[in-house]
DNA sequence: CCAAAAATTTAAAACGTTTTAGAAAATTTA
DNA sequence: TAAATTTTCTAAAACGTTTTAAATTTTTGG
């Protein structure tokens, strides 16, 4: 069905275009019978202005749009884990220039499973776009680079122009930190819960896992390694089980996330171990609950909303043509010690 | 600034203005030479096409916009408490239509104390608006109501024209059903830890557990009413250290949210109490890592996804001018019955 | 070297709205 | 009643782009 436009009022009500115009938009210059019966009119008919025509005229800047690609994906997450939520709180420092948009794309969850990112694209004729969930060998990528739009990624990934960038916490430095501090409280079969399984994080707190092993000549154990299907928290419990009834020793556990290690030390606490005084437990997120946890959480902080506006702001940059500094940024993250380790 | 346009290009290059729109469309009428050519101009002047042109010769029917607003505010609480997630998780099912654009108004972080409600609407010249976060006397209302958006209310509110919808789920049935619960499990002295003084759902949550107190004929004692400065965890923990302190004798506590309830648990055992055994403990919200706490807890959940599915649902009809059936949608939370109370 | 064909470019119109300047109609004044 | 004034309306142009049909230039082949 065809939309309503002033011509359509215009003819129906015998009267000139601009009339109609002026009518709807409260001028003075038009007789109040006039305008009752236009403004009832467009009502009835349905009328619901053009913006392009009307944004045409005005000579509107037209807004940038920053594409977010990955929105339902991380909505899920963000019930469990505030990183996202931080992230998204970042971009919205673009918003109050009022000269960029955030579009969220709303990629269907999970259901369709094929999504049009280039129509995606187009329809919004995005000018940027923003990668929160980035996936080994991610389709979106291609689709990005044929149409040209410069993007950041939030998450490890190796730029291949001087249009694409990256910015992430170094995931390797983290569980490093996390797994020496361990070491350093003695700990010396230090079990490692990790994420989900090819997944380009959990495979890169797992080297920084094994790093700090080895620099303490500590040999790096199969059985001591395990990464749950399940996720979060449940995983957690479930793969300390698994551990217990493996009858596995160990008196330490580096944990891929602070929901895993809630798992974790519910599962040992059942089986009558103390934390730390049996087993050691270190995460990773430093979620605001955690140092309500009992007992407190130790855990990895990473600098999220940093990371967030460090990559609006190279957006921002990039649409301005100015040259980012650099296509890859990595941040540190930061150990804090409570009582669970 | 002014921004390039075709024409500018055109006239640089002496070439006609279709002839460099058609260049950079990449049309194979375009001898590759002047193709070349225009593309780098282009790229030089920083052209950006004008979207509202190319819309309006397309044809494009205008997306309708739908303005959220409370965003910034929702995701900080979004770290916290997954309940917003899951609205906007809600939300995201109305984009996959391609008809509809979710405009995230990015209100300053609580820096700016003056917002331009006025600004934010024409800008996005939206055709509908949700607010995530509605306080009493919202200075919103007022500005939608002038600008006839008709908009949706998350939260208890009272529509005051067929333009205006509120969703909710009902938080004195919420807070009633937790109390009675306690009343049932034999507590006759319930403590209630609620939520920042003066807002609206606080208030609300007051009143369901006065309903199941009155009911059971206990009298309603000031001094178990805490209403804690502090947000959350803290504010629970604080709360609870001050009725200790003040040797106010009680066998239940019901709290205003979850996080209340994990810092509530925290003090109860820091000082020697068990719970449920001398406490029992009932909170609200019931996030995701309630089940994991130690004891898992007893708590209300609110349909949060549905809430949210319901009010874009509202807009989509708004937008099509299909009346809604109601103004006004309450649902019904639950009673999630674990072992803190 | 000329006609025909192919390749490349452009003039003009269109998209739906607002604005400006002025025309027409209604009202008041002299 | 005619002139002046006020009120109400409208014709025409403009916003930046794309499309269509036609014009121009270049190339090809005889």
């Amino acid at each position: 069905m065809p939309t309503t436009k002033l011509k359509d009022i215009a003819v129906r009500l015998d009267l000139s275009i601009p009339t109609v115009s002026r009518a709807l938009g409260g001028f003075a210059d038009i007789a109040e019978e006039t305008r009752k019966l236009v403004t009832k009119t467009a009502q009835e008919m349905g009328y619901r202005p053009n913006t392009a025509a009307r944004d045409l005229v005005a000579q509107k800047i037209p807004k940038e749009s920053i594409l977010i690609l990955g929105v339902p994906n991380v909505l899920k997450s963000i019930s469990l884990n505030s990183y996202y939520a931080e992230i998204i709180r970042a971009f919205c420092n673009i918003v109050d220039s009022g000269r960029y948009q955030l579009v969220l794309s709303a990629e269907d969850d999970i259901q369709n499973e094929f999504i049009d990112y280039h129509k995606l694209i187009s329809e919004h004729s995005a000018t940027a776009a923003i990668i929160l969930d980035i996936k080994e060998d991610d389709e979106r990528i291609p689709v990005l680079r044929k149409a040209n739009i410069p993007f950041v990624v939030l998450g490890e990934f190796e730029p291949e122009s001087e249009r694409e960038y990256a910015v992430w916490t170094d995931n390797i430095l983290g569980s490093y930190i996390a797994t020496s501090h361990l070491i350093n409280k003695g700990c010396d079969r230090i079990a490692m819960v990790g994420g989900l399984r090819g997944q380009l994080v959990s495979m890169t707190r797992v080297k920084g896992y094994k790093n700090a092993l080895n620099e303490a000549g500590i040999n790096f154990d199969e059985k001591l390694m395990i990464e749950p299907e399940e996720m979060d928290e449940h995983g957690g419990y479930v793969a300390l089980l698994e551990l217990l009834h493996r009858n596995i020793k160990f008196n330490g556990v580096f944990c891929a996330s602070d929901l895993r290690s809630i798992g974790v030390i519910k599962a040992l606490k059942e089986n009558g171990l103390k934390v730390p005084e049996n087993v050691s437990v270190v995460g990773y997120d430093d979620l605001t609950v955690a140092s309500f946890f009992d007992p407190p959480l130790t855990t990895v902080r990473q600098p999220t909303y940093e990371v967030g506006l460090h990559a609006i702001n190279i957006l921002q940059k990039l649409i301005n043509h100015e040259k980012p500094e650099e296509n890859k940024k990595v941040f540190n993250p930061e150990l804090i010690v409570r009582e669970s380790g």
